[in-house]
This record gives structure tokens, C-alpha cells and sequence, in this order.
DNA sequence: ACATATTCATGATGGTCATCATATTAAAGA
DNA sequence: TCTTTAATATGATGACCATCATGAATATGT
């Protein structure tokens, strides 16, 4: 059965926002072409008609997700604190790509790694821009050395088995960055 | 084929070195079980000999690799300087536990996560006891904070692929983490 | 309206993998 | 030395999955 033209360009859109959603809150090994496909509405045969493997719809998600602005622009303060939250830890698969996702990029082919490339690089601008009391030296490695430890302690936080200690690292890193911000 | 008390103590404690090896290269699920028993000299079969299933092995790998000491105890700019360089991002096979295989914690069973947790405190301890020139309340902060960064900015540095990229995020964060020591 | 092209559904296919059943074989203990 | 016991090897088994082949049905362009 074919559909119209704008319905697949809106299939495929919907297949990459599912496949997005899926895969920051289980990982890629743990998501299934055909999950993705169902969770999008539509069966698993016609997939082959929108990317050339799982690869690359991989690498497509991935430049889709890292695509957004994330929130940097309303003031680093309050991204700091709305990206260090439980309510962030709890929620990945609506939540940062990087953080869900960094780790399974290390396995994919050249484009998937490009890609978060690309995405690190905008996202260090946006800190960078969002900083820039500092001289611009300065201000990008704050950006570089904040986001590493955003993105660290998001993955450190939800790796463990102990609310206490999830909790406190969230928390005592954002102290910390903040701190770091004023020397 | 039996063998002596010894020499299967002797194979259990292979099976979880190469088990932690080959993990932290390609992550639990691009592992099969049939492969970590080759690599450990065995077959498959024996396996269950020794683990009630993989998640099993998983968690007693985690325990496995997250005991060792990591080098902190030499000081820890030494630490955060061989941390945070190429060749550690370059050889995951032998390198920190924690930068390899916390994303990959977040979905396995409690004894893993639990094991995970473990493991962070005594991290954060060491790094604590070799930060005590301020206040302990400080020292553990900033012990987190570092910790923090130090296995986001790992992380980063091996998802993407630009080398030059890839350099900036270890060598940045490392001046940062230096800087942030010295208020 | 008709012919064509193309999207998606249905249904294989081949491979991989975790797990288990059974057979070997040699260590342990008497 | 002989029996018992247990560790490992060999060889299924059943499930899952990425990918592909084919067909149905409708949009698109004439």
C-alpha cells in the first residue's frame, strides 16, 4: 500500500523520534529494528525503504537528536541545574542524547562517530557562547571541562543502584562546576 | 574432563580477566559467552560450571574489575594526567572499568548496579584522601566533581571521531580539573 | 481514467546466541 | 587401587533478529 508523499516524509520523521526515544532509554543492542518500526505504527518490512541498515538509521538518529539546541540558550545556570536533576536521571529516553548515547557511538561505524562529533562540537559552542564573561580562551575550556563533567556525572548517576549516592553526585557536581565558574 | 581444585580456581579467575577485557573493549552485549570461554581457553560448555548465566558473569566482572586500586594512591595530578591521555582513551581494554562500562551498568540487574555503586564510593574515597589539603566537606565536592569529569570527558573522547577533537576534550578538561584544585 | 511507480505488509531465511543435556575424563577420597 | 564425584567438552535447542523477496494497494503524472 503506498501513501502519499508527505505521509512517508511524516513516517520517517516518526520513525526517527521513536527510534530516538528507544534507543536513549534502552540503548542501540537493546532495540530491535521491528520495535522501532512498531513503535512508529508501521511494520518491520518496510524499513528497508527508509535506511540502508540498522547502521544507519542509527547514524541518522543520531544526527537527528543531537540536532536540537537543548536548552543552553535560557542561561547556563539554569541548564546546569535542569540537566544535574533527578528528574533528567529518570527520564533519559526524553532527555540528553550524549549522556544516553556517547557510550554506544564508541561501537558504530564512521558516520554514527562523525555525527556525535558534529553534535559535541555545536553543543562546546553553545557552553562556550553562554560563558563568555571569561576571555574566549578561557571560556572554552570552562565549556569543555563543564560539559564532561555534566555528561559524566549524568552517566555516573544512573549506572548505580543507590539513590543516596545518585543523588549526591548530581548535586556535588553541579556545586562544583558552579563553583568553578567563579574564580 | 576434570581438573584439580586448583587449576578451576585457576580458570574461573581467567574467565573474569578476559571477561573484564574483552567487556570494557566492546561492551556486554557485543560479548558472547562462547567468546570470553576462547578467549579464556576453554569452551562454552563449562561455563555454567561456573556462572548462573551471563548477567551473572556480568555482575562478578564488575566486582572483578572495580576492586583493583587504578593508581590514585601516587598522587593525583600523576593520576589525572595519565587518566585523561590518548593512550588510556586508545587502550579501553586495559584502562578504568568505570569509563567503559558505566553506560552499559545502567540496564543489567541490581547486583551489577549495586556492585557499580560500590565501586563509586571507594573511587570517590581514594580521590578524597588524595585531595585532604581543604576541608573534607570540599575535598569530597570537589573528589565527585573531578571524578565527574574525568569519565564524561573519557567518554567524549572516545565517541568521536576527530582526532584533534577527541585530544582538546582530555587536554582541556585536564587543565580544568588542575585549575579547579587551586581556588 | 490509465499506466506506472513506489510504499508498506506479509512472510521467509540464515545467522547468532544464551542456555541446557549428556558424555568424558580425571581428581579426590577411601 | 577403586569408587565416586565434579569440571569440562560436545552437541543440541529454541528464541531473537537483521535483512531480503514478494505481493498488495494506492498515489502520481499523463
Amino acid at each position: 500500500m503506498k501513501v502519499s508523499r508527505e505521509q512517508m516524509a511524516e513516517n520517517r520523521h516518526r520513525i526517527l523520534a521513536e527510534a530516538s526515544r528507544l534507543f536513549k532509554d534502552r540503548g542501540f543492542d537493546q532495540v530491535s529494528v521491528a520495535e522501532v518500526m512498531q513503535a512508529a505504527g508501521l511494520t518491520h518490512g518496510g524499513f528497508y525503504g527508509h535506511f540502508s541498515s540498522k547502521s544507519d538509521l542509527i547514524a541518522q538518529t543520531l544526527e537527528h537528536a543531537l540536532a536540537g539546541d537543548s536548552g543552553v540558550s535560557r542561561g547556563f545556570d539554569a541548564y546546569l541545574e535542569s540537566y544535574l536533576s533527578p528528574r533528567h536521571r529518570d527520564r533519559a529516553a526524553t532527555g540528553c542524547p550524549t549522556a544516553a548515547l556517547a557510550s554506544d557511538t564508541r561501537q558504530q561505524p564512521a558516520k554514527s562517530r562523525t555525527a556525535m562529533a558534529a553534535g559535541l562540537q555545536a553543543q562546546i559552542a553553545r557552553i562556550t557562547d553562554s560563558l563568555s564573561d571569561q576571555c574566549s580562551q578561557d571560556s572554552r575550556r570552562a565549556a569543555i571541562g563543564s560539559w564532561s563533567a555534566m555528561v559524566g556525572a549524568m552517566i555516573l548517576a544512573r549506572a548505580v543502584d543507590d539513590g543516596a549516592l545518585s543523588d549526591e553526585i548530581l548535586e556535588q557536581t553541579r556545586a562544583w562546576i558552579s563553583k568553578a565558574q567563579q574564580p
